[in-house]
DNA sequence: GTCTATATTTAGATAGAC
DNA sequence: GTCTATCTAAATATAGAC
């Protein structure tokens, strides 16, 4: 819900209703609203790093990035929805006050370090730069999916993205 | 400070105070909340189609396309404060059911139009496809540069996106 | 056109019975 | 652990004097 709707405008109302149980219910498991998106970070963290644990088991860098790719593009249509949940989350606790926004950075870099590990045994001395660029690709890709509401762009750009990677060799 | 802080985190109140007017006195130039959001997306768009005006009066697409890197790599310190604005606006917008969310729309198509016609007066047949690929790039790594409070990668980007568009040629 | 005061609504949060 | 009822705070919006 909070992908789809954001965490500003998703009440505990819509949770409670989602979940079947009353509102004041909610409060039993998670002291404030804060703390219930937390929960959330953590659990989108941990359902990237089992991503990122699969990937892991194909056996050259070029594979486990095109295989990244792949994943992205398959959740096109979702993306053209909602956006990224990481990048439309970072977004929008960025503008807040609490220190939620720092739990989001530490999930898109663990991706970004990932990337860049990649890169790395590719034999690139660059592999940061080029971590960086692959993940703000994807995050500027998924934005504008989701602005034109055209999941097509994410698919022209992730086979562009291969090419990409394929030249790097 | 709809920049700053995005639309859901600004009250009126603090749009009052900005202006040094008490809070009743906005609703005398905004009928809604809304209705000030739709004015400052048009501001926003205005000062967009002025600085797309002035690029054009550099002689080549090239020297056009770099000119817009400069002025993204200009205002990166802000960016890492605050995301770039079309794309925090963007990114927030979806998530609400009015429709605000178009207008926003249409200044990110507007800039992707511009730069496709730039790539294809530089003789390009994947034009749109490039456009596409260089505002994504923008607006990704405006994401991470905010997320992780590092000007420099808006920076590192830019160079990056300066030699990708050279080597087009 | 500007101001004060107030109405309305909604969402986050709490109390206490069961 | 679950439920109903309620409190509180804040934000949008309005009324009406000046």
């Amino acid at each position: 819900m909070l992908h789809e709707k954001g965490v500003e405008q998703t009440t505990l109302a819509d949770i409670a209703r989602a979940a079947d149980v009353p509102v004041g219910n909610v409060y039993y498991y998670f002291k404030t609203k804060n703390e219930l998106v937390e929960a959330a970070i953590t659990a989108h963290a941990d359902n990237l790093q089992a991503m990122i644990g699969a990937l892991d088991e194909l056996p050259t860098p070029q594979d486990r990035l095109k295989a990244l790719l792949n994943s992205w593009i398959d959740q096109r249509e979702l993306t053209a929805r909602y956006g990224c949940p990481t990048g439309s989350l970072a977004s929008e606790l960025d503008k807040r006050a609490d220190g939620l926004d720092e739990a989001v950075a530490r999930v898109m870099r663990d991706l970004v370090d990932w990337a860049a590990q990649q890169f790395q045994e590719m034999g690139r001395d660059d592999s940061r730069e080029l971590a960086v660029a692959l993940i703000a690709a994807y995050q500027g890709i998924s934005l504008l999916t989701n602005t034109f509401r055209e999941p097509e762009l994410m698919a022209a750009e992730g086979r562009r993205l291969e090419r990409w990677i394929e030249s790097l060799a």
